[in-house]
DNA sequence: CCCTGATTCGC
DNA sequence: GCGAATCAGG
């Protein structure tokens, strides 16, 4: 793989928006973080926040802290898949079908909290009581308290990616227990994720 | 251990 | 210019 003006592109996008130089690779693909961080000294969009070019010397910058505004802002949980990329244009002038979802009125009817949440991709299917395991389920609510309660970001190909919670609300978390070899989930959540279908027959109904 | 970025240096 | 190997941390 090469360092095609796209690539190049979409790693400076990325290392803009603070995601790692393995994310980056992986996105990229076909290089590793090394490569990435290699390119991206290369590209001396290293870091050094103000940096300012070759300033001679001046290290003693004072002024640490801006008392004006403190932008704590947590990593943005920024859906793992958004690609804000090329928006397909439909290039389709006609007529909106639908009328515009918002109204006029600038403001949000919506009773917020509960809703919109993009809700994302169908998550793993939450146990409803009656089809798991009486031991299983018991094991799972163990293992729910000893969660690492990981954000979505956090997540790697080894932590369990059971998200506990509701989406919705701040109430929400991935469990984080390491996750077995090959598997997405901890032990206790692959049990209740993965059972044999004579299992979820005989315990139906 | 898992992960992070930084640097070096042969290619 | 490139990136594996290595270093230095968390």
């Amino acid at each position: 793989m090469s360092w095609t003006d796209e690539r190049v592109e979409t790693l400076k996008r990325m290392w803009a928006e603070g995601q790692s130089a393995s994310q980056i690779a992986k996105e990229l693909g076909g290089v590793t973080r090394n490569a990435v961080i290699g390119k991206v000294h290369r590209l001396g969009l290293s870091n050094r926040v103000a940096g300012g070019k070759e300033e001679d010397e001046a290290e003693a910058a004072p002024a640490p802290a801006a008392p004006a505004a403190a932008p704590r802002a947590e990593p943005r949980p920024e859906p793992v898949a958004a690609r804000p990329e090329a928006a397909p244009r439909p290039a389709t002038p006609e007529r909106p079908a639908a009328a515009p979802a918002a109204p006029a009125g600038n403001v949000m009817p919506i009773p917020l909290r509960k809703a919109i949440v993009p809700a994302g991709q169908p998550l793993p299917p939450q146990p409803s009581a009656n089809e798991i395991s009486p031991e299983a389920l018991a094991s799972v609510r163990e293992v729910e308290k000893r969660a690492r309660k990981l954000t979505l970001m956090e997540l790697t190909e080894r932590t369990c990616k059971w998200p506990i919670g509701d989406p919705a609300t701040d109430d929400f978390w991935f469990c984080g227990l390491p996750s077995l070899p090959g598997k997405p989930y901890c032990e206790a959540h692959v049990g209740v994720a993965f059972q044999p279908m004579s299992a979820r027959r005989d315990r139906r109904r």
